[in-house]
DNA sequence: GACCTGCTGCGGTTTG
């Protein structure tokens, strides 16, 4: 009988209608793909059956290429590893797998392979491989590090990566490029089909250029990108303030408009509230319950420091509407199972087009249904971006994800984990390792470099045996210490956390994590939030905070030491087209009833700022200059997001100071930045052009910027990936202190005796590509060559200068002082317009 | 190296 005729596709569909899937035709074109033996690229929203059309699809190859196996027994070897990025992802998972092969007469089993796997799991793994395993890279690099994992993996035909567009661009993503490389490596009896799935983003092509690098030979260009091309209907509306003039000009946080979100829960089933930091969450939490109390019950809180068992209870309650709303911040962003809710809001810049369409893409989950997602911003200029998202949107402007490119210290530990199994040879593996995305371009030089690190901890740190861990024997490098050969295996993995702590009730019973430099501050009795409940600090024992429940009306809210996301360069361009049009709007080129509602809102805003300074067109970028009591101001606006605008703030500073010595504080967000100085800043329209030139970049970053002090800190998280700096057994992780000291020892040793070695070298990489995003300060400058610079000088500070100057002010303040101070300076301001109005 | 608004994610001590 020749199943190829008789189990085709039919059965596909027939499993996604049974489960309340609609049919669509990427899911036909994705499944007849994989029959064709190709690899590819799966684009499509959650909830539309992707997950299944991969995997029905590798089911029935593997019935269509075994006829005679079919229906027949266990024990297949591993047809198919499913690599996600969550351990959370695979129970559902893996029970939705089994329901589906048992529904197809099959025997396989499903496992799953993460940090829960318990000891006796995976011994059962290791004896009969299931046929499917859900992975994580980390623990499939764990597998590498086991002896005979070639068999283990002899059979394996298809691997399926999910989420694919949150693993491209970080040294996770460069792990499982690796471990394909690797895995396709191994001699097998068939080949190897990849198949990747990603949400939408700016460059589809290149991520799937990416993932299928390694496979290229085998499909000789036969890969497919699917699209689902579904039309998602996004509605976005703005919550407005009452009155735009009494909003606040500057902050982060949002809570006046609490009040205008309560009715919005009240009529939603369910309504997610994403907030950008954890922080600023727990205060969410708590200003909702004081405006309705009667909520109490009702919503909780959900971020990445609250403990994961009350977090999945979260999740579970909001499923079964048992929740009315969560608070959370991006730890809801992932989640391919996540079901939907019907509302969602944005409190705040969501920094780009991509994470705030995902997030819009949390409710209405069901095909042709909309997704309804309200922006609620944080100061009244922040409202303009909800303008620029809809317009970014409508142009399906999203951000691409750059792949990361030559990371040696990904690579050290790589080797590292072969040398521990199966040992490597020099050619092959190089031949292999060439054949990733990461490292086509590495040379054999330093390849010989990167394995130096393995044998004698590179050539400043030969004379230290603990550094030699890998040796030379016929031929082939192995790593057989026992004592370091368990160190590397705990080392496994890319993510380098700062110290935190477990805060656990001293009654029993985990509430979640605090930093280590956060929780040192605070006395046995004091008060603080964690969680969204009042805790009252007992007493600090073995890197866990017991608390108990407090009643003291006053408690700190923590703050965690978090990424700091810049706003990103397509919607820094979309915003800067939206100030183009309230200029526009502000000279009557256009009518209120041809520009957005937000705009319109901002009216007295932008009248203002016209009044005081101008709105800068596209084309223009606009200089203030301002002279206060506190000295002389400059701010800049290139809309290119904070990072950006901290080097150039340092860079300019640089500059103006070989005209005139002079010395400045910086202050920048994600519009713009400040130069201060007690005596005035010489620029004007004869050098300021040169000012913003990119004629010696480069030297000019080294001559301003400190930038071996941030490649220290870069240096950190290389050194541990790299296995150089051990962090200590599970359970007494050193302290975050002697983390940090024992690797900028490191890297003073090399800086003096061997500045460089590929680790120093890939320090410094880091610093300029994401600590300065160089390659758009340089697309900034050359942008701003083609522009008009505008020199305003404002008689006093204007709306667009206003957050940037509270911020800064920040530093030096308390925060009732700072509350004072901008009130005041927001009466004056609204005096002096309504004065002028007056006349 | 901090706290100024500042996200997410993983791994782990095994031999009777």
């Amino acid at each position: 009988m020749n199943l190829k005729k008789t189990i085709g596709y039919k059965v596909v569909a027939t499993w996604l209608e049974s489960q309340g899937f609609k049919p669509f035709s990427f899911q036909q074109e994705a499944w007849q793909a994989i029959h064709e033996n190709k690899s590819g690229l799966v684009n499509a929203p959650t909830g539309f059956g992707k997950t299944f059309s991969i995997f029905l699809g590798a089911v029935i190859q593997f019935i269509n290429e075994h006829p005679d196996k079919y229906l027949q027994k266990k024990k297949n070897g591993l047809q198919l590893i499913w690599i996600t990025p969550l351990r959370a992802l695979g129970k559902d998972l893996g029970r939705a797998m089994e329901e589906a092969i048992a529904g197809l007469g099959l025997q396989w089993q499903v496992g799953i392979r993460n940090g829960d796997t318990t000891t006796n799991e995976r011994q059962k793994q290791k004896r009969i491989a299931p046929e499917v395993l859900i992975i994580t890279p980390e623990s499939l690099h764990l597998l590498l590090a086991q002896k005979e994992y070639p068999s283990y993996f002899e059979k394996t035909r298809i691997i399926a990566v999910d989420e694919w567009h949150e693993l491209l661009g970080t040294k996770r993503g460069v792990q499982i490029e690796l471990a394909i490389s690797r895995l396709a490596g191994i001699k097998k009896t068939h080949p190897l089909q990849l198949w990747g799935i990603s949400a939408t983003i700016g460059n589809l092509d290149e991520a799937a250029e990416v993932l299928l690098f390694p496979v290229f030979r085998f499909t000789e260009g036969r890969y497919s990108l699917v699209r689902a091309n579904l039309d998602k209907k996004i509605e976005i509306e703005s919550i407005l303030p009452d009155e735009i003039e009494k909003y606040p000009w500057a902050g982060h946080l949002g809570i006046k408009l609490v009040d205008k979100i309560l009715p919005i829960i009240e009529k939603s089933q369910t309504t997610l509230i994403f907030i950008n930091t954890r922080g600023m969450s727990e205060r969410w939490y708590q200003a909702l319950l004081q405006a309705a109390p009667e909520l109490a019950g009702a919503i909780a809180l959900h971020h990445g420091s609250i403990e994961q068992a009350l977090r999945i209870w979260v999740e579970e309650a909001l499923h079964q509407a048992k929740l009315k709303a969560v608070i959370c911040t991006s730890s809801l962003d992932l989640g391919v199972d996540f079901r939907p809710v019907e509302t969602v809001i944005q409190v705040g810049s969501p920094k780009g087009v991509a994470r705030f369409l995902q997030r819009a893409g949390r409710s209405g989950h069901t095909p042709g249904a909309i997704s309804k997602i309200y922006f609620l911003p944080t100061h009244s200029l922040e409202l303009i971006e909800a303008a620029a998202l809809k317009q970014a949107i409508k142009e399906q402007t999203i951000e691409s994800r750059e792949p990361m490119l030559l990371c040696y210290d990904v690579l050290v530990q790589f080797l590292g984990t072969l040398a521990i199994s199966e040992g490597f040879q020099r050619d092959s593996t190089y031949h292999e390792i060439k054949n990733t995305f990461c490292f086509q371009s590495l040379s054999l030089e330093e390849f010989d470099e990167v394995v130096q690190f393995l044998t004698q901890g590179g050539v400043a740190l030969q004379q230290y045996d603990d550094y030699k861990k890998v040796e030379l024997t016929d031929g082939v490098y192995r790593m057989t210490n026992r004592r370091l050969m368990m160190r590397h295996r705990l080392h496994i993995g890319t993510i380098v956390s700062d110290a935190m702590l477990n805060v656990k009730f001293i009654s029993g019973g985990y509430i979640g994590m605090i930093e280590e430099w956060f929780i040192s501050r605070l006395n046995p009795g004091d008060s603080f939030t964690l969680a969204g409940r009042q805790l009252e600090l007992v007493r600090i024992k073995d890197m866990t905070v017991l608390v108990r429940k407090s009643t003291s009306g006053k408690s700190i809210v923590p703050s965690w030491n978090g990424g700091r996301l810049p706003l990103s360069a397509k919607l820094g361009k979309v915003l800067r087209r939206k100030f183009q049009e309230s200029a526009a709007l502000i000279h009557k080129e256009i009518k209120p009833s041809q520009t957005d509602i937000e705009i319109k809102v901002l009216e007295p805003l932008f009248a203002l700022q016209q009044q005081l300074s101008i709105v800068p067109k596209e084309n223009e970028l606009l200089i203030e200059q301002i002279e206060t009591k506190d000295g002389f101001h400059l701010f800049v606006y290139p809309f290119e997001g904070r990072l950006v605008h901290e080097a150039m703030a340092a860079i300019l500073a640089y500059r103006i100071g070989k005209i005139t010595p002079i010395t400045f504080s910086f202050a920048m967000n994600d519009y713009g930045f400040e130069l201060l100085s007690d005596q005035p800043i010489p620029v004007d329209d004869t050098n300021v052009y040169e000012l913003f030139s990119d004629e010696n970049l480069v030297l000019d970053i080294q001559r301003s910027v400190n930038a071996s002090e941030m490649a220290k800190r870069k240096f950190r998280d290389i050194a541990v990936i790299g296995g150089l700096v051990f962090q200590g057994m599970p359970g007494e992780h050193k302290k975050a202190r002697h983390l940090q000291s024992s690797a900028s020892l490191l890297f003073n040793v090399f800086a003096e005796y061997d500045p460089d070695n590929v680790l120093i070298r890939q320090a410094y990489a880091e610093v300029f590509e994401q600590q300065m995003e160089e390659t758009r300060l340089r697309d900034m400058l050359e942008r701003i060559q083609q522009s008009d610079i505008v020199i305003t000088f404002p008689k006093r500070l204007t709306p667009f200068c206003f957050p940037i100057k509270v911020d800064s002010f920040r530093e030096n303040m308390s925060s009732e002082q700072l509350e004072q101070r901008v009130k005041r300076m927001q009466e004056q301001l609204n005096q002096a317009a309504s004065g002028k109005k007056k006349k």
